[in-house]
DNA sequence: AAGCTCTGCAACCGCACCACT
DNA sequence: CAGTGGTGCGGTTGCAGAGCT
């Protein structure tokens, strides 16, 4: 046992199955700040305390905390002390809201290195790791209640709107930039359309507000590159079926984005402008099925027998949460992430193993997988599968996957193959 | 005005790592 | 090599205040 049972943390039944007479809850109160018959204080500083640990690292510099509780007479535990300093005292420390530039910086860190808070927090001037990952979960939360509203508070009217703008109706600026492949349902059915990358901005996504209709409608709209995976059942993968048994290839109607912009999206750059970026295709996607009856069995808990669309919610939920858990620069290995494409097997195993349990056995072994995905845009997706399943339960129905694809210009592009 | 709910953020917790003895 | 102290990190919790009924 530590001399100073300051730094006792977890395994306390271990521990006190070494002590004889000390019971878990005594040894579990010393760590807690019970030292002996000191009471260590919990719970929000005070002034007089901030004083206090002001003038102590002023005239004993940073460092050696414990110290600091034994010297200057503070009740706090060394942790606690170290906290306060480095999260509110520091004189470096940069107060109040998050500058527009502050945010983009924070998201373009998010995206290469995911919730390392404290390496993301050493880019950014004046913040800490703890400021940056509040912000981050605010707005992961904000933007999810956001898309949710988006897209209950519709009432019929704006729904009308909706299926208008869907078939074509709309002037809205940002579609007037775009249709870039004008083509037919029928014409998407063998050649998928592009979709070309607006400015997808990380304040717009988040700050963005419908103000008409015809704006919620292009919001909403915008989201649903993913709508068409929900679209009715495709095959299942038999166990030794290989995927081009019945998997279209994309890449024989898609061109695939260039290394320089494949990296550019993957690292998080959001320097896209107008670089047309390929967005999943409708021929393979609103056809395909991941090969649910090998993922189910993972999940199939007693009587539970999920539908294929179950199985891709649950592969995609995996997708998602792996994605914002680590950022998508280590949702890939790290010499794939420059790459156009990347196979199942190139998966980084360490991103989690659910992900990878999932994506490993939901598809097959050569199977050529490329994942683009932009953590902040991952939860749109998500979003957007649940708007489907929404769509499908109420019966309502927007407009055609293939519609949508085409004549709407994203805010946002993330663009995924599956293949 | 009172009570309730929601939200954002400060603080805490458990674990891991490293240096030192 | 094991034990200990110090520190760092990421996830979670609890509370204060704002907003709503």
């Amino acid at each position: 046992m530590r001399k100073e049972g300051l730094n006792l943390t977890g395994k306390w039944e271990m521990m006190t199955g070494r002590k004889v007479g000390v019971t878990t809850v005594a040894v579990s109160s010393a760590a807690r700040g019970i030292v002996g018959q000191q009471m260590l204080k919990k719970g929000p500083w005070t002034v007089s305390e901030d004083a206090i640990l002001m003038d102590y690292v002023k005239m004993h510099g940073e460092g050696k905390w414990n110290l600091v509780q034994k010297n200057s007479g503070l009740q706090r535990s060394g942790k606690s002390i170290r906290l306060r300093w480095l999260n509110h005292l520091h004189p470096d420390l940069r107060k109040g809201p998050f500058a527009p530039e502050e945010e983009m910086l924070i998201f373009q860190l998010h995206a290469l290195h995911g919730n390392k808070w404290s390496r993301i927090a050493s880019q950014v001037p004046g913040r800490t790791d703890n400021e940056i990952k509040n912000f981050w979960n605010t707005k992961k939360k904000r933007e999810k209640r956001a898309v949710k509203n988006r897209f209950c508070s519709l009432d019929f009217q704006q729904l009308m709107e909706l299926r208008k703008f869907s078939q074509g109706g709309s002037s809205d600026s940002r579609t007037a930039t775009s249709t870039p492949v004008p083509a037919t349902p029928t014409q998407m059915e063998g050649n998928p359309p592009l979709l070309y990358a607006a400015e997808p901005t990380p304040i717009s996504l988040f700050n963005s507000a419908p103000s008409s209709p015809a704006e919620s409608a292009v919001g909403l709209l915008s989201q649903n590159s993913f709508r068409s995976l929900l679209k009715g059942p495709g095959p299942i993968l038999q166990e030794n079926m290989g995927a081009e048994d019945f998997l279209p290839d994309p890449l024989a109607a898609v061109s695939a984005p260039t290394p320089a912009v494949a990296s550019q999206y993957v690292l998080g750059s959001f320097e896209l402008s107008t670089t047309p970026l390929p967005i999943i295709s409708p021929s393979c996607s609103a056809e395909m099925e991941l090969p649910s009856s090998q993922v189910s069995s993972e999940f199939d808990e007693g009587e539970h027998n999920p539908t294929p669309m179950q199985d891709n919610n649950v592969f995609f939920d995996a997708l998602l949460h792996a994605s914002q858990d680590y950022g998508v620069g280590k949702l890939l290995k790290d010499d794939q992430a420059m790459e156009t494409s990347c196979k199942l097997s190139d998966i980084d195993s360490s991103i989690g193993t659910q992900l990878n349990k999932v994506i490993t056995e939901a598809a097959p072994p050569d199977t050529s997988t490329l994942f683009y995905v932009m953590p902040a845009y991952a939860a749109e997706w998500y979003n957007d599968i649940r708007m489907a399943q929404a769509e499908l339960e109420f019966g309502v129905g927007f407009c055609s996957s293939a519609t949508c694809i085409s004549s709407v210009e994203p805010l946002f592009a993330p663009a995924a193959y599956l293949s």
